[in-house]
DNA sequence: AATATATTTGCACTGAGTGCAAAATTTAAT
DNA sequence: ATTAAATTTTGCACTCAGTGCAAATATATT
C-alpha cells in the first residue's frame, strides 16, 4: 500500500483500559516522527532557498526518505505548508464545538477564534507566513484553503445552531474567515508590535460595527 | 516572441481619427479570433469529458494549433475558464470607477454589482459552472481569482474614496466579494427560479442586516 | 519587392504527481 | 524464536503542465 493505514479499525481484543487513547506502536511513532521531520526539512529547505526552487527529490533526499515515500505523508508539496493551516482549524473547531451555547454565533466564533489565536506561536507562524508570501503558489493554495475552512465552519455553526437559518450561517462563516484574514494581513505589516490575537480581534469589532 | 505584444505603442502616423479606437488590423483580428476559438474548443471538451482528462494537448489539436502556441494565448490551463471571470471584474471596477460618489462604499459596490449581474448570459454562467464544480483544481483556482479580485476591488475603493480609513475599505472588498461567493452559491443551489442578480442583491441585504 | 517585426511552432527539458509491483520492515501467531 | 501476514518503503516508468530557445512563418512597413 502506498497509503499510511491511519488504524482504521482496532481489534477487539483484551484492551487494558478502554480510556486509555491507545498505546502508541513502533510503527506510529516512526510515521509521527517521519512526517514531522519531513515538514521540518522542507521549512528550511524553503527558507533558505524559496519554495519554487525547492523540488521534492531535494526534500527527500534532505529527510532520508525515497521521492515515493513522500507522497504517503503528504498529498502534495503544497500540503506540507497548508497542513499546518488545516490541523489549526481544526482544532478550533473542536473548541467551537464545546464551549458555545447562548452567545450569538458571531460572537462565539469571535471568541473562540480569538482565544485559539492567543496560542499562536509567533516564531512559527512568521517562517511559514514568510515563505508563503514568496511564492505564487502558495499564495493560490492558501486562498483556496480558506475556502475549505469557511465550508468546514458553516458546517460546524449548523451542527450547534440548528435552530438558525442557513444563509445566515454562511454568512457569519464567510465574515469569520474574512476576519482571519484580513487580520493576518494587518498582522504581517504590523508584525513587530502587535499579536495575532489582538489584530483578530479588532478586526472582528471593525466588523461588526462597520454595517 | 512567444507572448503577444498587446500593442504596446502605435506609432505617431498620421492617423486618420484620433478618437478612432484604431481601426483593428489583420493580426489584431486573427488573434481575438484564436483566443476565442481556444475558448470555445476548450470549453466544449471540458463539458464532454471534464477539465481533468481534457489534456492541453488535446485542446491544441482540436483549436488547430501547436501546443507550445496555446501559451501565448493562456498563461495556464485554468486561465482558459478563469479569464472569463478576470475580465468581468475589471468591468464591473471600471463601472464602479464612473457612477458612485455620493453613496457609501458599500451600497455603491453593491448597486453596481447587482447592475453588472443583471448582464450575465446565464448560459455561459451555467456552463462555466458546471465545468468548474467537476475539478478539485479548478474549484481551488476559483477561490484563489476570488483574493485578486478582492485586492483589486480594494485598490479601487482608495481611488473612489481617498478620505475613508483603509482598514473600512478593507472590510468593505471582503464582504462585497464574500457576498458574491454567496450570492453566486444560493443561485447555483436555485438556478432555474432566480437570477444571479437577484441572488446578489438578496445576498447583500442579508450581511447589512446581519450585524 | 525587400526588410523589419511579430507570431507560430518544434524540440528538449524540468518538475509534480500516479500506478504498480518488488523489496524491506513491522506486527501477529504458532 | 520462527514463521506467516500485513503494512510501509522504494524504484521504475509513465502522464501531463509549463518553460526556454531558436528556427520557420506570417504580417506590417517602406
Amino acid at each position: 500500500m502506498q497509503e499510511i493505514s491511519k488504524k482504521a479499525q482496532k481489534k477487539a481484543s483484551g484492551q487494558s483500559h478502554p480510556d486509555k487513547p491507545q498505546k502508541e506502536g513502533l510503527r506510529e511513532r516512526k510515521q509521527r516522527e517521519t512526517r514531522q521531520l519531513i515538514a521540518q526539512t522542507a521549512l528550511n529547505l524553503f527558507l533558505q532557498q524559496g519554495y519554487d526552487n525547492t523540488t521534492l527529490d531535494t526534500i527527500a533526499e534532505a529527510a532520508g526518505i525515497s521521492r515515493r515515500t513522500f507522497f504517503a505523508y503528504y498529498k502534495s508539496k503544497d500540503d506540507i505548508i497548508l497542513a499546518w493551516q488545516t490541523t489549526s482549524w481544526q482544532e478550533m473547531l473542536d473548541e467551537l464545538r464545546q464551549v458555545s451555547a447562548l452567545l450569538t454565533p458571531l460572537n462565539a466564533v469571535r471568541q473562540i477564534m480569538v482565544a485559539h489565536a492567543t496560542r499562536y506561536q509567533s516564531q512559527n507562524m512568521k517562517a511559514l507566513d514568510q515563505v508563503m508570501l514568496a511564492s505564487e503558489t502558495l499564495i493560490s493554495r492558501k486562498q483556496a484553503a480558506y475556502a475549505i475552512q469557511e465550508a468546514a465552519l458553516f458546517e460546524t455553526l449548523c451542527e450547534i445552531w440548528p435552530e438558525q437559518a442557513q444563509s445566515s450561517l454562511r454568512i457569519v462563516a464567510m465574515l469569520s474567515v474574512g476576519a482571519m484574514r484580513l487580520a493576518l494581513e494587518a498582522w504581517r505589516r504590523d508584525m513587530d508590535t502587535q499579536t495575532v490575537a489582538a489584530c483578530l480581534d479588532e478586526t472582528f469589532a471593525q466588523i461588526q460595527s462597520e454595517i
